[in-house]
DNA sequence: CACTTTCGTGGATACGTTTTCAAGCATCTC
DNA sequence: GAGATGCTTGAAAACGTATCCACGAAAGTG
């Protein structure tokens, strides 16, 4: 059988010309027309097809890109890499993907990983601090975070409120990236969908709302704080750790220290999830016992006893536009994207018992 | 900024070897205690990274893996694609991912792509013929077929069962792959699945027992046909291409062309999710005027209403068991590996009513 | 001590491509 | 018609690595 494939050097050879025609007929670079047509034909005849392997080591780069995120089984993040799969196929870019589990120390594996390969553009849904991107940016990478940015270095202690902002687009940035803090991110509009939610619930009387948090919402409850206002109750805002037992056991955990509390905030689905299952487990109608807002739609949100009222975020559009950025950074470098969210009233809220 | 990676020559001058030696050392090749401490020192004080491009290249494949999905967005390949994942990072082993969106077309245009980028190992869920996978398999690719096979190919007639029946271990294939046919596969046990499915509900006393099928179902529809036996009602067995919208419509569309059935079989998550909104907007109590049963068990099967009795099936395993397979490639080639599924009854199937 | 074997080592080559460079040739300008 | 200009072209270099091969030294054997 054929069992190596043709290479551009067979082409040259078979059309009677030189490799660097080929190569630049093959590229869109200038030829006579009469050779073009006739490389053209000798390579789609030989089922020519150019090795990645040779351009790549040749410009010194691997034209795909990266995509690291914490959990491929969390809904979000499904919907976040489909986006960037779509963008990236139509551009026809590789895409390598990670999967963190949240965990700093896999994710700086796995950026190893990507630098060992030399890919240089990464889109990043982050899990570790900020200097955790430190060899990344410094490598060269362009990268791009989503859903989320990294939080603050332990040691790093430069503008303390600048990555709990929103980010604004501006066009121009008028220094290369270095730091983890200057690369571009694409974002829901945390502040604004978690504000909605907590004035939908205070709306309809809710005093004691809770937020039930994971790995990665730093952003949301900052906005969650500022949206109850200065004195927040600490032990309404609990923090899973990522895995479905433990927003299970976190879920759990509030309902039964804090009997009080009439609503709760979840800030993911998973999390969502847990606290219908916990409160479920014990008891607690929805919404007569207690009100539940969820951040992320689900389509099983819809089938959920009773539908659960969501904050819903473009997680697909995350991914996509994060991909266009990484794709055209050559251009211009902007700040950052955030995208809109919305809140979807169904059925898991209910007035103040 | 040090804007360029040490190569190995840098190491090799650092070390004041040469670079065959650096290169053994770091392959683990032999070399005197000696060499080896003074080369490693110096590698991990110039950061040096051996480059993936230049390896490759040398050797004539890429490392990585190749895995190929309909879609990510479904729990199924999520589930799949994580187990996919880990067992890829164990081995240090990148993994390039496509989403196929169960077209063919798009499907063949990805393993273009990873030809392309010499991927030599592929994981894939097939949605084309058999015979899309004749370029894979005859350019060397290692293939391993997860969840489904690929269906019939139109012109190619060899044995019609082959494909169809359940695949079964066996240690040693006397020739190499060559065709689609001999490729090995990680597979659930579809058949044991459907058929205790399809026992259970006519336990409860069904008789009119529908099947709700997607693209890629057909052993599980030919599981249904044998286990319902002979005279099979086909106005009972409906097929949706992939979407969500067309799930729903292909279920509506059954139960209002046939209300005489009493349960509903859906062959996948996103059906038995079609299945359950459709009968909402029905007014069709489940299980009171409907029994359902979903293949594939899903988180938010639980905190459904009512919850639903699912077939289980290990989708991380299928995904892991695959990675080995594809990895391990070098010893035996076994035919293919069955997983088995398991019955969870919940609260969505009653007695005919 | 002469010989063979083993081992550690470094130079050179090849992998497949892109890109630079200079040369060849035809056309255009004065 | 001589020089300048433009276009097309192929040889060669480079990218970073693994591996073949030969060479020298050390160790073992008679």
């Amino acid at each position: 059988m054929d069992a190596k494939r043709a290479t551009i050097k067979d082409v040259a050879k078979a059309a009677g010309v030189g490799v660097a025609t080929v190569s630049r007929v093959l590229s869109g670079g200038s030829a006579s027309p009469r050779t073009r047509e006739r490389v053209l034909a000798v390579a789609a005849q030989l089922d020519y097809r150019p090795s990645a392997l040779g351009r790549n080591l040749r410009q010194r780069r691997t034209g795909g890109i990266g995509l690291l995120v914490p959990d491929l089984t969390d809904s979000l993040f499904g919907r976040l890499a489909e986006g960037v799969l779509a963008c990236a196929r139509s551009a026809g870019e590789p895409v390598v993907v990670g999967s963190t589990g949240d965990d700093p120390e896999q994710e700086a594996e796995l950026i190893g990983m990507l630098l060992e390969q030399s890919v240089d553009r990464l889109i990043a849904v982050p899990s570790g601090d900020a200097d955790a991107w430190g060899p990344a940016v410094k490598a060269g990478m362009t990268v791009v975070f989503a859903d989320r940015l990294p939080s603050e270095a332990p040691g790093d202690d430069g503008d303390p409120g600048a990555t709990a902002d929103l980010m604004l687009l501006d066009g121009l940035a008028p220094a290369p990236v270095t730091r983890a803090a200057d690369v571009p991110a694409v974002l829901a509009d945390d502040r604004a969908g978690i504000r909605t939610a907590v004035r939908y619930l205070r709306g309809l009387g809710h005093r004691r709302i809770a937020f039930l948090g994971g790995p990665g919402h730093d952003r949301r409850v900052a906005a969650f704080r500022e949206a109850v206002g200065a004195p927040v109750d600490e032990g309404l805002v609990v923090f899973a750790t990522g895995s479905r037992d433990s927003a299970y056991a976190a879920a759990s955990g509030l309902f039964q220290s804090r009997p009080d509390l009439t609503a709760v905030l979840a800030a993911g689905n998973v999390l969502g999830e847990a606290a219908v299952l916990a409160a479920r487990e014990l008891d607690l109608r929805v919404p007569r016992d207690v009100s539940l807002v969820m951040y992320d739609d689900v389509p099983w949100a819809e089938l959920c006893a009773p539908p659960l009222t969501v904050i819903a975020q473009p997680a697909r559009d995350i991914g996509y536009r994060a991909a266009e950025l990484v794709l055209r950074s050559g251009s211009r470098r902007p700040r950052g994207v955030v995208l809109p969210t919305e809140l979807i009233v169904r059925g898991s809220c209910g007035p103040r018992r």
